[in-house]
DNA sequence: AGCCAGGACTGAG
DNA sequence: CTCAGTCATGGC
């Protein structure tokens, strides 16, 4: 057993089945959304900008297309950098429009995430994020929280490159799209309880057995 | 009063 | 390819 997927048991056995991801109404769009205004942006002025938009019935790819971009970015602003995103939720309303059925049918997920990443405002971890919680596709996502984890409790240079560290995930780990999703919600869950405080709490220590 | 949050783009070297 | 500068709000 590797300590990848060590670290994977402990989680779930303490936290158990996450059903990632926080959404309001469980709709592909919504998750493509907050995971554009979720960039470098604490989740809390996430939702304020995710609720702006369901209150104002634009919470479709058609909506935002068809709304002015001031109004967008006015709606948007609690999300923070809202000009950028009010552009990167356009580009992303677009491209859905034209590829979402493909999106559902192709099982070439690396081809998917290259065509993602052509896209603006989408980087690697949106992405993967899109693609495992909006689309179900079998890819791990890494971010700032999986680096610390990775750092902190499997001694890993969390500095690794983006593609490094995401292929030693997913090389210890089964091609499995409900564990990739778990994992990952699992090492928000302990960043949120733990990894934020300076004293670390009784899931910390059921780690520290193992590594 | 700063510092930072579930990044990505751009330009420079 | 690596690196700094830029984008912006709200919570602590």
């Amino acid at each position: 057993m590797n300590s990848i997927r060590k670290l994977f048991d402990i989680l779930f056995d303490y936290y158990g089945p996450q059903h990632w991801w926080p959404c309001q109404t469980g709709a592909r769009w919504e998750i493509i959304t907050g995971a554009i205004l979720t960039q470098n942006t604490s989740w809390t002025n996430v939702e304020k900008a995710i609720g702006n938009l369901l209150s104002a019935g634009l919470m479709s790819p058609e909506s935002v297309l068809a709304t002015p971009d001031t109004e967008l970015q006015e709606l948007i602003r609690p999300a923070g950098f809202f000009k950028q995103k009010s552009a990167y939720l356009k580009a992303m309303a677009s491209f859905m429009l034209e590829r979402e059925l493909a999106f559902e049918q192709s099982a070439d997920v690396w081809a998917l995430r290259k065509e993602l990443l052509s896209v603006k405002g989408v980087g690697r971890e949106t992405a993967d994020s899109i693609l495992l919680y909006a689309f179900n596709k079998p890819i791990f996502v890494i971010d700032a929280y999986t680096r610390r984890v990775a750092e902190r409790h499997l001694h890993l240079d969390g500095t690794l490159h983006y593609d490094i560290l995401q292929k030693t995930f997913m090389d210890a780990l089964p091609p499995d799209v409900a564990i990739y999703n778990e994992y990952h919600a699992l090492i928000v869950a302990l960043c949120k309880e733990s990894c934020h405080k300076t004293a670390c709490g009784e899931i910390c220590k059921k780690i520290a057995n193992f590594s």
